[in-house]
DNA sequence: TATTGTTATACTCTATAACTATA
DNA sequence: TATAGTTATAGAGTATAACAATA
């Protein structure tokens, strides 16, 4: 029943060389501000209000505690983030941007934006719509709903 | 203006982890079928033409052509590739798939599919329907035309 | 000299284990 | 004993270099 015009590639063989090229595309403009991959999503990760441990914001996105270490050093000695210890729990350490952190955030934001919106300009008016809005939702579900056994819900 | 309604994250933010997402869901239901990830990837590559190296076939499927060696022998192995020398350039090996590789590809196409489709059945018919539509479109351009120096294309 | 396929090597990224200091 | 942060180590995946055969 209509195979051939059903016929499409699968959705992860379309998702992932598309998601690697738009991060190759961002990559220069985060060095350009002198930012890496996982310092850029630091600073997204802290968003307006303090985390209220590292071991947190990785979880948030998505990397491990270990990994962002290097990188929250760097930006604590640049004055982009605050890193200051709890004093309600001593282990811990209070996470938040500094003025100067949410600028930069701000601006290397905006020059993406700027390359995305190019990229999505070849797409007609409301497709793109379509596709941001079906996009969003489907970043938005739990991801191991997607990648999950399906035997377990049903 | 409208910065309310249009804040969006990142569109490789959106992408890579609902790609990575699609992967982990694809993995068990490729070991079903006994084959990896690449061993998929160059069963669909093959198509239905016989394809006239492991390079440009590496290429296509986006893999570094050192990469897919093992697979390759694996799938002859077992049957469901044959690798036959070029008679025109002794250096070159034609590619193509057997009946049996026909049918495991479509077998795991199939699953994957079905898994598939019942991550799109969360998204309205018509999102969906230009959420593919848009996706394939972009999976469609060379990728360095998203991933490129943007003053190299005006 | 260039190219196909191959093997061996190095590199990057990520995950794991182990340690300290607090609780 | 359990957890936050850290460091050191090991693993997976990928790319690079080097080689034999052929053009």
């Amino acid at each position: 029943m209509a195979d051939e015009q059903e016929a499409r590639p699968d959705l992860a063989a379309m998702m992932v060389p598309v998601g690697r090229a738009l991060v190759a595309a961002e990559l220069p403009i985060l060095r350009e501000h002198g930012l890496s991959m996982w310092a850029y999503a630091v600073l997204l990760g802290l968003k307006e209000e303090p985390v209220r441990t590292q071991s947190a914001l990785a979880k948030a996105i998505g990397a491990d505690k270990t990994r962002i270490i290097g990188d929250l050093d760097d930006l604590q000695e640049r004055g982009l983030i605050r890193r200051t210890p709890d004093p309600a729990d001593r282990r811990a350490r209070l996470l938040s941007l500094t003025p100067e952190g949410r600028r930069l955030r701000d601006a290397a934001r905006a020059a993406i934006r700027l390359r995305e919106e190019r990229l999505l300009a070849r797409l007609p008016a409301a497709d793109r719509r379509a596709f941001l809005r079906a996009l969003r939702t489907l970043s938005e579900l739990p991801l191991d709903e997607i990648a999950g056994d399906p035997a377990a819900d049903g």
